[in-house]
RNA sequence: GUGUUAGUAGCUCAGUAGGAUAGAGCAACUGCCUUCUAAGCAGUAGGUCAGGGGUUCGAAUCCCUUCUAGCACACCA
């Protein structure tokens, strides 16, 4: 378990509110009953310290004195931990802390013993997740903005893993419904279109794409004719098997190439097979919370303040995707047991979340551990022009074409650039062809480095550093102490992105802690023949780092190249 | 129209459970390779945090309001 930090930042809470009710005991400090919820900050600026707590300028109020009095107070009657080397009262009355050399070598030593399982927290408490994300629909090829939401739900599942949480990922096919009479009638009129003399019209709300197009071409080529007059059940049921089958298996291979990893790949249709919505929408039924009209059958949800109702199955007979994921979402909770559903969705969903909520509410479970992700869409440019990618006009951007264009540590770098609830633009001209501005190479390029200081040592060197009694204290420069301060916060930001579901936020610490790494290269020498003692330390030190980099660039799922 | 997300340097973005002097990268300019990788480092310049109110010791961050933009408001998924 990493936390020397956290644990330093819980003892001196708990020292302060120790420290507080001391000096009400001994009257400094006017009466007050409850505990104070005592905020710890890392601060922007290092002159004010590595720690600090602004409680003093809090309470001022309540305690009626100056927050200087109040800290003066407070650090008087407290006695905080060896980490600290010393407090100090600054500005109007905050409350700084200063590491001592202690803790900068604990932080090392926990990173060397623990190697890739250094920030590793148990704040999931083994909980059980399951992250649905992707989930584009079977009936079309995978667009660009898949590809972003398939690279943060990926990296997402690996963070809340480190967290401390079971993690099940998940992708939901949607391969029932509406749209699956429609993609049928698509791919039918393609098919009949090739062996037809007379022109068939294509109707407008039939699928565009070029997909389809090529789907009944290659059906064709392999049935050929031999379809064209069966009935309609059977016409409709090689015909789209032949589709899914094709397109699913597509979105698998994609999927592969981007290496997004799924434990599941969860069909709408086995919802319908196996009963589960009919079921759900009878036991909303016994909720009294279903009527039928207009020939539809509709769910209440007004009653929970929703501006309109809803079609639970329409009046062609045919289930509503709303009534599939009452279904699924039942499932995930009550059938399979999870103690928290993510989902990451496009926003364009976002309406649908708030009725999903109170859906699954009216079925007893607690929706407060259901939440999303919301993902805004990529917009695709290239030089200077946006590239439109409309599934409906046949020239959509495929999320296969990106990788063939631009290679996949690039792609995956970028796309955990920016927090997922932004719009985002990818430069397509930029990615591919200014390489050096990228910063996935100037953090691979860190990386690089470390392992070509290695690689220059001669094995003995290289023995005698692994079994020497290596001494931290060396590390007492301000950069070394900076550098190694921020590696300590690593486990803070673990803690961040789990509460925030922002695996982005790993992204951007592993550029600042490359970029305080490459301040620190130019500042010092590292191979000093003449000063074994110091050399080992900084050894320690650039392998340390090391460790975090490859960390982080696994997570993201990006090369950690020894040479560049 | 209603809901929702946003607006921070020329460009792309960090920073929001209120904190100290608002930060990076790119682009511009100036330096640093006989030295562990210059895909790097150091420095200069660049700001009415969209506008206006409010809350308080303190606001880019919270509240109200105006403006601008994306998205959603289907018996599509």
């Amino acid at each position: 378990m990493s936390k020397i930090l956290i644990d330093i930042i819980e003892n001196i809470k708990k020292e302060i509110n120790l420290s507080i009710n001391n000096s009400i005991k001994k009257n400094l400090l006017i009466s007050y009953e409850k505990n104070f919820d005592i905020n710890i900050e890392i601060p922007a600026n290092k002159n004010n310290g590595e720690l600090s707590c602004n409680i003093a300028l809090n309470t001022a109020k309540i305690f009626k004195k100056s927050p200087k009095q109040i800290a003066k107070i407070i650090l008087n009657n407290s006695n905080f931990c060896d980490f600290i080397e010393k407090t100090e009262i600054a500005g109007v009355g905050f409350i700084n802390f200063y590491m001592s050399q202690k803790f900068y070598s604990e932080v090392l030593k926990e990173i060397k013993l623990k190697k890739q399982d250094y920030g590793k927290i148990n704040i999931g408490e083994n909980k059980k997740i399951l992250l649905e994300f992707m989930s584009a629909n079977p009936t079309g090829p995978m667009h660009i903005g898949n590809a972003r939401i398939g690279i943060l739900g990926d990296c997402l599942a690996s963070c809340l893993e480190l967290a401390g949480y079971e993690v099940f990922r998940e992708y939901y096919i949607n391969d029932a419904g509406n749209q699956i009479e429609k993609f049928f009638k698509s791919l039918d009129i393609k098919y009949r279109q090739i062996y037809s003399e007379e022109n068939i019209e294509f109707p407008e709300d039939c699928y565009h794409g070029e997909n389809v197009k090529e789907l009944a071409q290659e059906f064709s080529e392999i049935y050929e004719n031999k379809y064209i007059n069966s009935d309609l059940k059977t016409r409709k049921k090689i015909l789209v098997n032949f589709g899914l089958n094709k397109n699913i298996n597509k979105i698998k291979s994609d999927v592969e190439k981007y290496k997004i990893v799924f434990d599941n790949w969860f069909s709408e249709n086995d919802l319908y097979k196996d009963n589960k919505v009919k079921e759900i929408i009878q036991k909303l039924k016994d909720k009294d919370l279903v009527y039928e009209s207009e020939n539809a059958v509709w769910y209440n949800a007004k009653k929970f303040g929703s501006e309109k109702n809803e079609v639970l199955t329409r009046q062609n007979g045919i289930d509503t995707y709303f009534a599939a994921d009452i279904a699924y979402h039942y499932d995930k909770f009550k059938t399979r047991n999870f103690d928290i559903c993510i989902n990451v969705w496009g926003s364009d969903h976002h309406g649908h979340i708030s009725r999903l909520k109170n859906a699954i509410k009216s079925l007893g479970i607690n929706d407060g551990n259901l939440k999303i992700v919301l993902v805004q869409f990529v917009r695709l440019i290239k030089d200077n022009e946006l590239i439109k990618m409309s599934k409906r006009t046949g020239k959509s951007i495929q999320l296969i074409d990106l990788i063939q264009e631009v290679n996949l540590d690039s792609i995956r770098f970028m796309f955990n650039l920016k927090e997922p609830n932004l719009k985002m633009d990818f430069d397509l001209g930029l990615a591919v062809k200014q390489d050096f501005q990228n910063p996935v190479y100037y953090v691979q390029y860190a990386h690089a480095r470390i392992c070509n200081i290695f690689k220059s040592l001669n094995d003995e060197i290289l023995k005698e550093y692994e079994n020497s009694d290596i001494n931290l204290k060396n590390l007492n420069s301000n950069i070394e102490s900076e550098l190694i301060y921020y590696t300590s916060l690593y486990t803070l930001e673990i803690i961040k992105i789990s509460r925030d579901l922002d695996p982005t936020r790993i992204t951007r610490y592993v550029i600042n802690l490359t970029k305080i790494f490459h301040r620190f290269y130019n500042e010092k020498k590292i191979v000093i023949s003449k000063n074994k003692d110091l050399m080992y330390s900084r050894l320690y030190l650039c392998e340390c780092v090391k460790i975090i980099i490859n960390k982080i660039l696994n997570i993201l799922k990006v090369s950690s190249p020894e040479y560049m």
